[in-house]
DNA sequence: ACGGATTTGTTCGTATGTATA
DNA sequence: CTATACATACGAACAAATCCG
């Protein structure tokens, strides 16, 4: 056989498995055909489709796990700010689709210890909870827990299908006026992830957010469980010398 | 036997848990004995033991794996802000421990398509590539590959030990003035993992960052990769209305 | 709990084109 | 032109991880 050097094959294959993600032939999440198959289909050595594949994990455009086979790499879709107090609803709004609420929870409970602290209780004081799942065009998100303390509310304090931003002013007259942040990540959760509807191996981003009002004053208390797959946050840096 | 039901026995035996963990009798990560072996020791039931393993769970304070065993959450000791450019070393050193670097590799290299896209690379430009492991008094923290567009610096641009600001500032006269920052996670690297030493349940957190100097320029892209048992980020986030 | 099938990971051997001294 | 080194390309065999009945 001869060969034309002017461009090397595995550059070529390359070019034509990206073009296979551009042109959607092969979707985000998808699976390539075997190595063994896939050679064959674009007429090279298994050799030369894996030099092609190594460098298509290097760059982060796929991801091969052993024994199970080749993927397209997702990337995340929605990206929220950190700078701003992002609602929700209008990162995915943003993105064109359809935000939906599914109510899992609404009501007085015990707090946790990590609650009473953050969220300066009283003794024996209870917080109202609300466990939320967040959808994009009934696609799972996040999901949402949201603690309030009881002695900062109305007696019948409710929370039904509105922002919680938009019943604290109305029912409690409370101001959220910033916030504290805290980004972290875990790898998997029996419950969250199920109801997340994502497998083992995307993990979750966590936003952890103690609310305050203008007197600086704890207000409310957020987890937000982000799917990783679907979520990035990004910030504006400035150096400060 | 009698009961004191003043306080039921599952709360008193989450408060003895709690207090072997404070007393460092039950190491962050360690495992706790089987709930056989455990409710004999605390001469309890191991339904009372579980009830009380259950919120704990529920807590974040612990982790159970199912057929595995339970462990002690680890809780994330570094933190970094993003509103500010932070120093790696700097946020060690906050935490009391020796920072030290481990040089991997520094030279040029070939960009790969997304460093042509970030950088504004032209056309068979290569980029200066450094890769670091970083670490807290000899514990790998965090993983660091760095790129740099070959044409912002001098022929003889190299770095050794020091900052990739300053040899920027001293080399080429390039003050770096912010940074975009993009936040995500990814549940596991072959080979990044291993160097950082963490298990497969053990994501990492994803810092991939493109910092302009003073005249708008993408002059540095930077891939950072945190242990997430050992880091958190943290954001100051106001409300704009 | 086990075995077999599938798939990726690794390492050989061999051959050819390109670049350099 | 030769000698050498290197990157590219193909084939084959085996190891290791995973999946499924």
């Amino acid at each position: 056989m001869e060969y034309n050097y002017q461009t090397p094959r595995y550059l070529l294959v390359i070019e034509q498995i990206k073009e296979k993600i551009q042109s959607g032939e092969l979707e985000p999440g998808e699976r390539l055909p075997s190595e063994m198959e896939f050679s064959k289909q674009l007429r090279v050595s298994r050799n030369t489709l894996r030099e092609a594949l190594r460098i298509l994990e290097e760059e982060n455009i796929i991801l091969r796990k052993h024994g199970v086979g080749t993927f397209v790499n997702r990337k995340p879709q929605f990206r929220g700010g950190l700078e701003e107090l992002f609602s929700i609803t209008d990162m995915i709004k943003r993105e064109g689709k359809e935000p939906s609420t599914e109510w899992l929870l609404t009501g007085y409970a015990e707090p946790h210890s990590d609650d009473r602290e953050e969220l300066e209780l009283k003794e024996d004081e209870r917080v109202y909870l609300v466990k939320r799942l967040r959808k994009a065009d009934g696609e799972p998100l996040v999901y949402c827990i949201d603690k309030m303390p009881e002695r900062k509310l109305s007696n019948d304090f409710e929370i039904k299908g509105e922002s919680i931003f938009e019943a604290l002013q109305r029912d409690a007259g409370i101001t959220i006026s910033y916030a504290k942040a805290d980004i972290n990540t875990i790898a998997y959760h029996q419950e969250i992830s199920k109801m997340l509807g994502c497998d083992r191996d995307v993990p979750l981003l966590v936003l952890k957010q103690i609310h305050y009002d203008l007197d600086d004053h704890p207000i409310l208390y957020s987890l937000n469980f982000f799917r990783s797959d679907q979520v990035s946050f990004n910030v504006f840096r400035k150096r400060m010398v």
